[in-house]
DNA sequence: TGATTTTAGGACACGATACTCTTATTTGCA
DNA sequence: TGCAAATAAGAGTATCGTGTCCTAAAATCA
């Protein structure tokens, strides 16, 4: 399939919807209700987001995570790399492992000027974008309704 | 990575180093060699273009693999939905598994344009436009040089 | 202090992709 | 006819992405 991986994506989704700092701490089941990842494994993935920076997170009760930035600083780019590494791109949209030889791909020039075309897009989009989004996410909650979410 | 599978990279790779029908029969381990592909990978992705009637195969004593149409015929498209499936084109970019919100997508919209963008690409590219790189791959050889290769 | 809430971290399972190896089976040619 | 060349077929292995589960540790609050 043409994408990055589902982690990637995951990882937007969920940033998107942390308020920035000095705002409320989000409970990781929230999230993944709200986004529909399964909790363990976006548990998983905010404690990379965490070790990289991305977010602070705080444990206990009202415990939780906030962006360490404000989502106008934070580029699309920014998490790709964090979580796909610096060599997402590939160089070959066909799957070519290393095109060794540009007459192998027939459509190199086209990879190559779609792939910087795409590199652009993320580096000029912001995650302050998914706002709208993002208002839609639960930050407090009843003991009922977390009970029907756990 | 932002790709299709490398098997689909591979299918198109050794595809582009294969005659049209009444041609020579190109043994898999050339086609190994000259692609890079480890042979016996190539060997079963060569067993799934032959079900799917892209190509045709003839065993034993000067067998090997021939394009069953000529490649001025054959889109990169049709290859790329014989690997991956209908569905290679998945929705977004970013690996958001399934749009539900379109506010998900930040890149909505670009996603789109992309996707469709990409497709017209694949469609209109052959495989006879890598007729320089086939050119190279050899089709007869020394028994000292079949030793070495395989 | 103790109970509750929440993240941290690691073990494990499962399927897909990528790759290897061995044993048929078919074909051409001497 | 028999040998050698070549694909067919399928079992086996490794790694990675995805997902589940359990226990430990930290923070809050009564």
């Amino acid at each position: 399939m043409l994408s990055l991986s589902q982690s990637t994506g995951y990882a937007i989704l969920a940033m998107g919807c942390l308020d920035g700092p000095g705002g409320v701490y989000v409970h990781v089941g929230y999230l993944a209700k709200y986004t529909r990842i399964p909790v363990h494994y976006l548990s998983k993935i905010m404690r990379i987001l965490a070790e990289k920076g991305f977010v602070e997170t705080k444990r206990g009760n009202k415990g939780g995570f906030l962006l360490c930035r404000f989502p106008e600083e934070i580029t699309l780019l920014e998490v790709v790399e964090a979580i796909e590494g610096p060599d997402w791109k590939g160089g070959c949209l066909l799957g070519i492992p290393k095109v060794w030889d540009k007459r192998a791909c027939p459509i190199y020039r086209f990879c190559q000027e779609e792939l910087r075309r795409i590199e652009k897009e993320f580096r000029s989009r912001k995650l302050s974008e998914m706002e709208n989004f993002r208002r839609g996410c639960p930050r407090t909650i009843t003991p009922s309704r977390r009970r029907e979410i756990m």
